[in-house]
This record gives structure tokens, C-alpha cells and sequence, in this order.
DNA sequence: CAGTACCTCCTCTGATGAAG
DNA sequence: CTTCATCAGAGGAGGTACTG
């Protein structure tokens, strides 16, 4: 691979190439871009022959970066960032302000540091004071009119307020070489009363007449995912948290479908500009418009 | 300076092979 | 069978050099 001669990086090869280094995958990634699969192999290999350096190493189903391609991610996301803040400070009003912002622990810790990353490139001045805590304390505070907005967790068929901004399905995680789960009865570890998660999983539990025991119980996922890491007990968890230390129990171990949980946005209707902006924002992040 | 021809780059469709 | 990355070929857009 012969790096070319060419000092110059185009954003929209570093665009593709920090959507694939997220998704892990080029077809997702292409969509997310608007471009298709090929033409998103293409720019990739441009990058790549362009720096000299392979940035992913291909497997059958996804692909990953290579130790060139986290070294490399580092700086496009630098590039992105400056290119956003540069045409920031001239294409839209300075808006100022606070929002205060509330969300539950786990959204805190996946998904906020880039939203308020991302946010604070285009919005340097808005000032944003954030609460993290269960949906429960969130929904009381913000109906005091202490917060914003906030972000709550709701099950699928729950009549909850707000605006649906994400949806995902909950599976049954155990450890990864854990016995747990073939305990009788079944040790869980559920997140606090209240939590529709919660109350999802011992409904899927009853409705296969599996016995059980409630073990532990935490207010946040980080709680459940201990006592599971621990092989303590099996926990009802959204998918997107199950990684390579984990086992996703399925009816091949007796456990079958919870559902699905909905992130819902609610906003004061009197918030001023950036907040508003801000609520844009956080449903952009997660593909959704108003 | 405008029009034309040529070149390069990009994206598309469709096909292919690998792997689960 | 499905999913995915990649390749080949075609067409379009934009840039450049040439000509009158």
C-alpha cells in the first residue's frame, strides 16, 4: 500500500470513516452517510491508500479498527469537530443560555459524553447543567419544574409522556460462562421498583411460570451488570449493553422474549432557545426528528 | 471569452465470493 | 439462504486544456 502524495484530508472520508469506526459495519455506516456500500468500501480504501495504512481489519459480518485506525480515529474526530465548530461560528447565531437536563444513570454514561460533545461544538455558550438519576426522581423534579426536560424509560404499551426518541428491545444477560441461570429458582437482578424493566421481566417470567428470586437490585444497570458479571444472578438488560462478556439467554435456556423499552423526550413547553436547541439535538443523536 | 472535447472522480447497479 | 464487503462496468458531474 503506497501512501499517496496528497497533504489534504477530505471530511467527508473522515465522516464515513468515524460512522463505520461507530457502527462497525460499512452497510449501516453507508446508510447513515447516504451513500452506498461500495461507495463507502471506495472512500475507505481512498483514506487508506491515502495515509498508507490499513484502518480496519475486515471479519465476515463487521469490521474493526486496526491499531492505525485508533490512533487515526483520535485525530479525525479532532478534524470533524474543528470543521463543525468553524462553520458554527459563521453559519448560525451564538445562541447563549442554560438548559438543565435530566437522565437516567446508564443514558448518562453511554450515551451523554458524545451528545454533549457534539452539542458543545456548535453551542459553545450554552451552559448545561445536567441531573442524572432514575426516571422516577426525574419525572418528579421536572414536573416541579427544577428541570427542563428529561429523559425517561417507559416499556413498549406503557401511555407514557413524551416523545419516543429510541426504542430497543430488553434480552436476559448472564455472564458469559456463568451457571446462573440454571439455578431453581432463578436468581435475578432487577433495577428498582418503578422501572418498567423491571416489571417487563418478572411478567415474561410469570407468563412462563419460571421460578425466581429477586437477588439484587440496583437503581442503575452498572448494579445488575455487577451481580451478573459476578454470576450472582441473570438480569434483564437492553441489547445494546451485551457485549463479549456476556451471554444472551434466549428459550434455548428457558428464557424467552421481555420486550422492549421506549426513551421518551419531555420538554417544558416554555423553554427558551437553547434549550430548544438542545432538545433538537439530543433527537438528532438519535435519528429522530420533531 | 465562449464552446467543445477530454479526463478524472464519484456513485450507481448488479454480480460475486466468503461466511454464518 | 442471508448478510456483507468488494469488484466491474456504466453514466454523470465538474475541471482543464484547446480552439476559434
Amino acid at each position: 500500500m503506497q501512501p499517496q502524495q496528497n497533504n489534504l484530508l477530505e471530511t467527508d472520508l473522515l465522516k464515513t470513516f468515524v460512522t463505520i469506526s461507530e457502527t462497525g459495519n460499512f452497510t449501516v455506516a453507508a446508510k447513515r452517510v447516504f451513500r452506498t456500500p461500495s461507495a463507502v468500501s471506495m472512500q475507505i480504501r481512498r483514506l487508506e491508500d491515502q495515509l498508507g495504512r490499513a484502518l480496519f481489519v475486515r471479519h465476515p459480518r463487521h469490521v474493526t479498527l486496526t491499531a492505525d485506525g485508533e490512533a487515526f480515529l483520535v485525530h479525525a474526530k479532532d478534524i470533524l469537530r474543528i470543521n463543525d465548530e468553524a462553520l458554527s461560528r459563521f453559519r448560525v447565531p451564538q445562541l447563549e443560555g442554560r438548559v438543565r437536563f435530566g437522565a437516567p444513570d446508564d443514558f448518562g454514561v453511554r450515551y451523554l459524553p458524545a451528545i454533549l460533545s457534539r452539542f458543545a461544538a456548535t453551542h459553545p455558550l450554552v451552559e448545561v447543567e445536567v441531573f442524572l438519576s432514575t426516571s422516577v426522581i426525574l419525572a418528579r423534579r421536572f414536573e416541579a419544574a427544577e428541570i427542563d426536560m428529561i429523559l425517561t424509560v417507559s416499556a413498549q404499551s406503557d401511555p407514557a409522556p413524551g416523545q419516543v426518541i429510541h426504542s430497543e428491545p430488553l434480552v436476559w444477560v448472564g455472564a458469559r460462562d456463568g451457571m446462573a441461570f440454571s439455578r431453581t429458582p432463578v436468581p435475578l437482578a432487577l433495577s428498582s421498583h418503578g422501572c418498567p424493566w423491571r416489571a417487563a421481566a418478572l411478567a415474561a417470567l410469570d407468563k412462563a411460570s419460571r421460578r425466581y428470586r429477586i437477588a439484587y437490585t440496583s437503581e442503575a444497570a452498572a448494579g445488575q451488570l455487577a451481580a451478573v458479571m459476578a454470576d450472582l444472578a441473570i438480569a434483564p438488560l437492553p441489547v445494546s449493553l451485551v457485549d463479549e462478556q456476556h451471554r444472551r439467554l434466549t428459550e434455548k435456556e428457558g428464557f424467552g422474549a421481555i420486550g422492549s423499552y421506549q426513551l421518551r423526550l419531555q420538554k417544558n413547553p416554555d423553554i427558551g432557545s437553547a434549550a430548544q436547541a438542545f432538545a433538537d439535538h439530543v433527537r438528532e443523536s438519535f435519528g429522530r426528528q420533531e
